[in-house]
DNA sequence: CCCCTCGGTCGAATCGTTTCGATCGAAACG
DNA sequence: CGTTTCGATCGAAACGATTCGACCGAGGGG
């Protein structure tokens, strides 16, 4: 009596006295049996210790799994520490939650390599979600377009075959720079994101500038660029954390003639570049105006509320949850463009 | 010619003309093959589009996904606030990256409750890793129990079939607390992680010290107190941030007779408690000493260092990444008790 | 010169479901 | 009372691979 193996259908059905179609229907609901047969397969089930449908099994004849891959481009640990990222996800969950198992997180070991190829074929997903903005860049896709797996890109190039969820980074940016200007800065400096490929700090000079970086910190930096009328002073950011922020204000700020603004591409940046400046005794926004991009919560700086460029984090992620939704029923959803907005805190004032 | 649906095996193997099983091997390299069958079958492939294997009929075959599951009984927002938690996830992509496709985020949508029943019953999981601390409140083991699912539970309860990866967080505690001591002060509060269930914000009354809380939280303050040879005087936090730690330095401190020192039970804590005490024109280390728990980094707390238990963050999930991977083998590891060590910071320095 | 071995290849069984079409009895209808 | 209809159930065919044992020839050892 004693079996070894764990329980099937088969044996579920078995026991119960009916077909294994039977017994599937009952589990599954999606045809009309009799209360009374439904009991007796549950019954059996419960009585042998059987666990409900192998996901495999099921996920082999229905063709799919269930599961929504995110792709990111980075080391984990360095994806997450970004407060967009895991807004983005969070919105995703919150859209795809009820439906599926969940998400299947596909990262890189490296420091700034994504999965690999291999890795993208192999795994078992019905669409997938790139929250890296290096899209052009990645030969991900590829595997992915070949299995004819519906992809979602966020902030990415438009590609053929990927949905897209855009913000308008030009436009935003240079609406946070035209703030700035509007209160009568002259001498402004940016920290802008890393630029691909090769994260590195330092000044961003022309060299530098001509290699094709992301599509999202171009545009940034374009914004500015464009609000400015002519291209402006920036430091390149390793990455997108406060301690790069600092080193970036550090370098910006510990000059003869500083800045009286600096306009920082992300959040998290703008808030190192604020440590730096009271770190070198300069009090903002009185001695030195600064300028973020996203809109993250930065409780840390209160009483001080960021001026910065509001983005739809979350709803990012919903709409790319719903885009996927969209995918999966076989729809093909249109490219969405999220409205950004700026929000005047306290951290630009005019020059003194 | 054309062919609507997605080429297979089958059809790789009948255009390069050698048998399905062939195929298979020419592609999974576990058998026998001769380099020029393998070239002819990978050109066929190729020729046709053929993406490789399906994932989800070599799982069903093989009765592995490759994929691990992880469990947060929380909404992901707030899990992935929490940098404990992104170290963990850190380590276990680090040593569990290179053998499968990735890991499995199974969360909640609820502000505090896990993942359903269900979907923990229907995910193609190999094994499975509890973030959480509350193992033992939850019903989500039963399931991954039932259907024979390894799994491996982190700083949780002692639980048959759950491998376990601690750290001495009553020991950690202890150690922190007696620092305090040893410096001199008497007047100490402690502001501790919330206290399942129904996290809420308050002083911590008896009546709520006696709901069982979660086994990491109930030892960090037992710590404390066996240190202290008394009972507290303490705080519980909703929530292991930044803001909960201010609003309980607030509470703490803003009163006739403060505390000369706060052990707050994480780094988040901790540092919400340096802030409000700071808003209250109260200097640290001078006018209050505070200590942390987890050794995270914390560079906006610059120049000051925290004084904390340093636990191997990233190193945890690594020991559970290597459990899964002895789990999956067949073999049973041994529970791992992690060493915690006291770095005494700036932070702490004798009454005045 | 024969037998054994071994590399290379193939057929067929299997993994555990879902789902389509057929069947069967009973109720409803004319 | 014969025919329709419909709900409940069942058999069998997928789903797309892996894997085991068998087979076949060539080369090597006796």
């Amino acid at each position: 009596m004693a079996r070894t193996t764990r329980p099937t259908l088969t044996h579920v059905a078995a026991s119960a006295g009916v077909s294994v179609s039977t017994a599937s229907l009952a589990f599954s609901g999606a045809g009309p049996v009799s209360e009374r047969t439904r009991q007796r397969v549950l019954d059996a089930a419960a009585e042998l210790g059987y666990a409900g449908p192998d996901p495999m099994a099921r996920s082999l004849r229905q063709g799919r799994t269930g599961i929504i891959g995110v792709v990111f481009a980075e080391r984990l640990r360095h994806a997450f520490r970004d407060p967009v990222a895991i807004a983005l996800l969070d919105g995703l969950a919150e859209e795809l939650g009820p439906v599926g198992p969940g998400l299947l997180v596909l990262t890189g070991n490296d420091e700034r390599a994504g999965p690999s190829t291999e890795q993208l074929a192999a795994a078992p997903l019905d669409a997938a979600v790139f929250a890296t903005c290096d899209l052009e860049e990645e030969p991900l896709v590829e595997p992915l377009r070949v299995r004819e797996i519906p992809m979602v890109g966020i902030e990415g190039p438009r590609m053929p075959g990927v949905s897209l969820v855009d913000i308008d980074n030009i436009g935003a940016s240079r609406e946070v720079t035209e703030h700035i200007l509007s209160l009568g800065h002259k001498r402004i400096a940016a920290v802008v994101l890393p630029w691909r490929p090769g994260r590195q700090r330092g000044f961003l000079d022309r060299a530098r500038r001509d290699l094709s970086g992301s599509v999202v910190f171009a545009d940034r930096l374009r914004g500015t660029e464009e609000a400015i009328g002519a291209s402006v002073h920036a430091w390149e950011a390793a990455a997108s954390t406060v301690e790069e922020g600092r080193a970036a204000g550090r370098a910006l700020l510990d000059v003869d003639e500083p800045p009286t603004a600096i306009v920082a591409h992300s959040d998290l940046l703008a808030a190192g570049v604020i440590q730096a400046a009271h770190e070198l005794g300069l009090r903002v926004p009185e001695d030195l105006s600064v300028a973020g991009f996203d809109g993250i919560d930065t409780p840390w700086l209160d009483p001080l509320t960021l001026t910065t460029a509001v983005q739809p984090m979350v709803e990012k992620g919903r709409i790319a949850g719903r885009m996927v939704t969209d995918l999966l029923a076989g729809r093909t959803p249109e490219d969405v463009l999220l409205p950004v907005h700026l929000r005047v805190g306290g951290t630009t004032a005019p020059p003194r």
